[in-house]
DNA sequence: GACTTATTTGCGCATATATGCAAATATAGA
DNA sequence: TCTATATTTGCATATATGCGCAAATAAGTC
């Protein structure tokens, strides 16, 4: 593996590493419709400009995708891009 | 999932969400031997106390395992352990 | 004991990151 | 157009984090 792969799972796993972060992961889990950012807001108790950063990051890294929705941002799980992923380095790691 | 536990995982991630931890992990992955702290020096350009306390922060999170041997300190991976609870995390996203 | 090697720890520094608040922007609806 | 709601952005701030260097500690060897 490459220092640029390398550094883009370490920006997953960093961006996944926070705790109000993997909060709204969480909570998009149990969710079986995609959520707007305002009703996200409430897993975690931040302002709700802390969520919208914090999606923000979510959406560059892949874990979430979001759309557009009148004046809302509707997000989702990339469920199987990021399942991927965490169990390609699992696999690497077991070796 | 309770706040503990997402607490505990985050840290699990945060502690791999890092170049430079994540590169010595990849280079332990690689060994089929428990190596020392300045073998694994060599695979990031770094001061040693750096990665020392790069792999205490592994070892607290228990990703990797050490062994006093003399002057020195052995590290293997816990490859089975670290990879369970990636696999837990993909097991959730995919839901 | 003196010396060497391996590792950790204290300190200072620079940068990154998370946060809240207020203001700005966008859009739906009256 | 005016207003309400949803979200983002600018700013300030507090804290966390990664880093290097030098000194301290630990343990093997002469």
């Amino acid at each position: 593996m490459n220092s640029t792969d390398l550094n883009e799972l370490a920006d997953l796993l960093k961006a996944l590493g926070e705790f109000n972060r993997l909060s709204l992961v969480y909570e998009l889990c149990q969710c079986a419709k995609p959520q707007n950012a305002m009703c996200l807001c409430e897993c975690c108790s931040v302002d709700a400009s802390v969520v919208s950063r914090h999606l923000k990051v979510l959406t560059q890294e892949g874990v979430v995708k979001m759309e557009k929705k009148g004046r809302e941002r509707i997000y989702s799980l990339n469920r199987t891009d990021v399942a991927e992923r965490l169990r390609a380095l699992a696999d690497r790691i077991e070796g």
